[in-house]
This record gives C-alpha cells, structure tokens and sequence, in this order.
DNA sequence: AATGAATGAGGTTTCATTCAT
DNA sequence: AATGAATGAAACCTCATTCAT
C-alpha cells in the first residue's frame, strides 16, 4: 500500500535478475551460463540486464557478492552468540548447516570458485571467508585454553565441516540418481538440518575434544 | 615393423592430447575449456584432436576415464590389504590422499563434476565411486563386527574424507594468494600426504571409534 | 503569460538538444554518434530527443539545416555586396572563413558528407551550395568581361577555396599533436581569418587574375 | 606455374578481404561499415576475417597501412626525380592526382580520418604524410634560393592541392547526381588527370612564382 | 514536458567442427 | 598422420526506439 511502486518494480526487476543468473550460474558455472537464459527465467529483455547490472562478468560478481559476502557475515553475527567453546562450534556448524540448506545455490558456486583456484573471486568474499576461519580459530583457542579442545588448525576444520557440507550438498542429486548405489545411500536425507548434522557435529567434536 | 615407431609416435600424440586437454578442463572445466588450447598445448593441429580422439565431449570423456575411473580401481585394490579396521580406514585414506598428492589435476575436475550434479560423469566413473563407498562400508560394518567403531554411514564418511581432502587441494592456490590469511595458514603444505593426513587420520577415526 | 517562460525552456530545451547533435554529429558523424551521448550533452532525457524532434535521422537533419543551409544562406547575401570582382571574391573567400572559424562544427560535417558522397545531405543543403557557385560563376564572369580575370570554372575555384579551407580547419588537431611534424607547422594559428586567409587570398587571386 | 598454390590461395583470400573492407570502409566509414558486408564482398565466411585479419579495427588499420602508408611512399620516390623546382612542383601534383585517380577509394577514407581529427590514424600513416610535406618543403626552399618562388608554408601548399584534389574527388558523384548543378559543372570529368590537373597545376604554380 | 524502464533488431566476435590437400 | 583454411551456429553486447507513468 504504502510502498512506491516505482522503486518497487525497479528493485523487482534487478532481484529477479540477480535470482536467475544465480541460479544459471549455479547450474552451469560461468562460461556455461548463458545470458540469454538469465534473460529468460528473470523474464526480461536481454538488454535489461545490461541496463540494469551490465555484463555477464558484472553479473556474475552481484551474485557472488549478494550470496557469498552476505552469508559470511551472517554466519559472523550468529557464531559471536552463545556460552561455552563446544556450544560455540555447534551453533557454527548448525548456523552454516542451515545457510547451505537455505541458499541451495551456494554449494555448486563455491565449489566451482575454489575449482578455478578463486581467480574470479572478488575481495569482499575472500575476506568474509577470512573472518569466518579467523571466529574459529578463536573459538579454538579458547577451547584450549580452558582446556576442553586439542589445539587444532582452525582452517583444516573449516575445510572440513566446509568440505563435508559442501560436497554432500552438491552430491545429492548424483547420489539420488544413481541407481547403483544402495538403498539406504540414496535416501539420506537433502537436507544437512537433522541426522547429517549431528553426525557430523558429532564427529567433529569427538575430533578436536581433548 | 615400420609401424612400431609409427604407433608408438602415434600413442604419444595421443597421450600429448588427453593431458593437455587434463590439464585444460582441469583449470577452466568443460564449458570453459577451449578447443584451440588443447590442441596448442598439444602441439598438434586442431584437426587431429578429431581424428584421433573424437569431439570436444569425447576429449572430456577420455581424460575423465584416465583420470578418475583408473584412480578409483587403484583405490579399490590398494585397500583390499591390510589388516584391523583401523588399518584399513587409515589405508584408505592415505591412499586417497596420495592419489590426489599424485594427480593434481583430479580435484577440480572432481570438484566441477560435483558441481554440475554429474550430469556429465560417464556411468563407469559413477560405478567406480559407488565400489569405493561399499568397500568402506565393509571395513566400517567389519568395525562395529569387532566392536572398535560406532555405526555410521559410509557415505558420510567418505563425503568428509573426500571433502576434506579435495577442498583442501583445491584451496591451496587461494589461501597461498591471499595476502589477509594469517601466515600460519597459509604456510600450510601443498600435499596432504604429511601432517595434514595425520590430523585428518587421527579425527576421523576418533570420529568413528567407539 | 505563464506559456513565455514554458515556451521558453522549451526552447531552450531543442536548442540545448541541437547543440549537442551537431557536436555529437560533428565529433562522429551520423553512424558514429550515439543518441544516448547527445541526450547525455543535452542534459536532457532520450524520449525528449523524439517527443520535441524525432529520431536519429530527423535530428541530423535538424542539424544540417541549422548548420549549413543558414551558412549558405548568408554567405550569400554577404557576397552580393562589394564592388570589383576582385573585392567581391576577397568577400567570399573572407566571409566563408569567418563562417568556417565560427562554427567549428561544421567542417567536420561536411567532411564526412562529402565522403559518403552527400548520399544523406538534404535537398536545401545542396541547393545553397549550388547557389555559392553560380554567385562566384556571375563574379568571375564580370572579371572576365572586365578582362581582369582569366577564364575559369567556377566549382574548381570553390573546391579549391572551400577544400582548403575545410581540410586546414580539420587538420588543426592532427597538425598539433603530431610531434614529428615541424614546429613553424604545428604553430600555425587554427583561425583562418589571418595570415592563413592572406595567403590563400593571395594565391586564389593570382591563379585566375589575367 | 612457379606459383606455389598453397599460399596463393591463402594470400588470395587475405588480399580480398582486404580490398572489400577497404571498399566498405570509404564508404560507409568506420563505424558505419558492417562486418557482415566486408565478408559478404570478399566471398568469404565472415570467420574468416577473424583467422585472417583480425578484428573490425585490425581490419581497419590494415586497410589504412596499404592504402596511405603505401601511397606515400610512392608519391615521396616519384618526386625525387626532376630538375627544376617547377618540374618537381608538376611531378608532385600529377603524381598526386594519378595515385587519387588510381586509388578512388583513398580519398573519402583520408576525408573522413581527417573529420575524425585523426585520431585513429596509426602513426606510420602521419609520418607519411609528414615526410611528403618536408619533401614539398624542399623544392619550394630550392625555388626561393634561385629566386623563382616567392616565400610559402609547403603546409598550406599541400592542405591546398590535396585539398582540392580530394574534395574534387569525393564530390564526383554529389556533383552528378544534383539536377540543378550548371550541366557544365555536372560534365567535368571523374578523372583529375588531364583539363582539372592542368588547371590547379596552373593555378597553384601563378600562386607561387615570385 | 519529462523520466526510467523496456524492447527487438542487429552488430561484433567466438567457437566447435569439417574440408581439401 | 597432419595441416591451414573454411564454415555456421550461436554467444555476447549495443543501439535506436517506444512505453507507462
């Protein structure tokens, strides 16, 4: 009611870009993408996107930047919760658990930036990632200064709960249409939310307790 | 017996291609990676990669068969040996890691497949990947036989160990170029083989022991 | 009473969107200029280019007849003046390089007309050219009947003039920054109305006095 | 018969794409000028430019190397022949004119790369033209020394002739195709050599002599 | 009179693939 | 087995023009 339509059909129209390329990225990578296909599923004219973002590369980093940069510093906010080191790891692990279950395109775009070595990563997401290893590193550290942690190298266990969450991620729909692999192998669940986290919160304490 | 040098230069034509085109798909995945490139890398006329192997998608396929199926067989034989569960588990991994150590190329073709879903993993590679999961699953189903480890899903564990190492693999070249990673960091070695193992082998099995 | 100032903005608005044509025109000519650049000079937005003159084509119309014809126009009242046939030539070759040094844009423009062979020059643009030759053809004939000019065809007089007179104008820029070229070259003034016209004066009198 | 056939063909083809830019270049100058109709002209896939040339400026540039760059050279041998001062002037101008007769494509390509204040001349193409004016420096030095040329600027001098003959030139077909031009005018010849040639020679030696 | 957003046609360039030799 | 030249489809991008407000 009381919103401007102008401004809200405008913004509209560049979320409704930023979403489409998201998701092709997601898809098919950068040099897979196809603008025209943004295009398409944004439900604009191709020259929108240039008017309104500009090139497949300007692209590309909006969306990096809207999903990878706002994630890390939301997670930043969510770890500096919580009591006792232990509790801190669980709420990293759920926290970050719950953002990959949330944003579903995370996964496949991270995954192919570190495939290409994050060549064409901007600053801004190195750095969020930065902080975040460096939250841990300091969770670590207390850990072990009160005693209830092994001293552990906090970028190993980033990559592995990184790792771990990432590529179960992206290996869903392999493992779901494989029909080679077993039963009970296929029907674990999309979600990390729920059984696989706990294992894996689990196992990831057992690892670095004392 | 003309032909012996006939073929054997031939072979090497053959083998110049199919490790250029690793290495082409390796840094810029299938979409990204250029014809051209892997003929000049080659040394060869583009023409031949035709003539020899086949079209860009039958390149993709040769490098994805001598990459990740002969890899996967290895893998599979190599952990046959060995004795305990614990043995076995650590063979395993250092197996792995060694594999990746050895073909620096695997990762991010691994880690790009994964990305797309595997839509593009021939059946073959798909079979090796599932053999590797159920032989695991019988070392750990022989674990918990024998009472020395927790029951646990298979999948899992090879998502955390396969995460962990290929993430790992994949990030050196972006932790090394950041200069805002703490140094500790980003002195970390290149190859798993070492103390990364170690920490890896030594959380995962506390993850999994009773 | 309140549509004076309106009218007047208005005004101003086709004049500011003129100017900036002829630039834009003049700097590029009429496949190189960029509606959006003259909208951008113009202050003004790209639908008022259409709402108060037209699109591309009229706009360079627009500005041929702003520019040319009223310059043909009255150039040729300026030349009716005078009195021998030798002032009466002196006037013209004056007044076309006073012209030619108060509208910068100009030969430019016609320039470019010329080398695509006046396919898009208006109607009324050619007809006032032609209306300065017939005018030095009534001159040179009065010089021949006088028997102080030697016979010649009008139009090479005026190719020559005008030629001059337009490549010396549109040479400035590249005279001046090529370092290569001499410095009593690169000197010279970028205004005809001098020594510049002096001598062209001198050299166009002595090539058809008897 | 000696031809080698191989780079016939291949020097063939180059050799026709570039005739075909050059045509649609002095045209429809550099920006109005489609690749599409280059590759249409010169019978070729438009790909072709690409593997043979280059790109819509390389092509450009190519075009302007072997049409200026080349003329000038041309033109700067043929005037160091000759005796007398006089005599050069005459070769200097009759070689000039020739070389425009020959080449009717330079001079609305020269036309419009002056209206663009050259800047996108490639140097080797100003140098030439400077060594040209030097060179015409020279002979009007030599007149004056033996006192039969009056003191001039050689730069004015060639602005003049050049000038004149390219104007001439390009207004060929404006002259023709205007109903309402003098029939005299209309029927003046398409060539400079001959009645048009002898007449500025004419004209520009009285300029000159002392 | 004025604007920001939208459109479609068409421009340049690239790329996988094939042909002739 | 090998090459340079050729091709057509399709990719990215731009531009003149118009619409809704």
């Amino acid at each position: 009611m009381e919103e401007a339509p102008h401004s809200d059909k405008s913004g509209d129209t560049v979320e409704r870009i930023l979403c489409a390329a998201a998701e092709v990225f997601a898809e098919s990578g950068f040099p897979g993408a196809r603008v025209d296909e943004i295009a398409r599923r944004a439900g604009v004219n191709k020259a929108m996107l240039y008017y309104h973002v500009g090139d497949k590369k300007d692209l590309y980093e909006a969306v990096i930047r809207s999903i990878i940069v706002e994630t890390a510093e939301r997670l930043e906010e969510e770890i500096r919760q919580a009591g006792t080191p232990e509790d801190k790891m669980r709420i990293y692990m759920r926290r970050f658990a719950a953002t990959l279950d949330e944003n579903p395109l995370m996964p496949p775009i991270m995954m192919r930036e570190l495939a290409s070595g994050g060549t064409t990563l901007p600053r801004s997401a190195l750095e969020g990632v930065a902080r975040v290893i460096s939250l841990i590193g300091g969770i670590l550290d207390e850990g072990v200064a009160k005693g209830v942690f092994r001293p552990i190298n906090p970028f190993l266990v980033h990559m592995m709960v990184a790792g771990a969450f990432i590529v179960y991620k992206v290996a869903a729909p392999v493992r779901e249409r494989a029909e080679f692999i077993p039963e009970e192998v296929r029907r674990m669940p999309r979600e990390l939310a729920g059984s696989v986290l706990g294992d894996v919160e689990e196992m990831v304490l057992r690892a670095i307790r004392k």
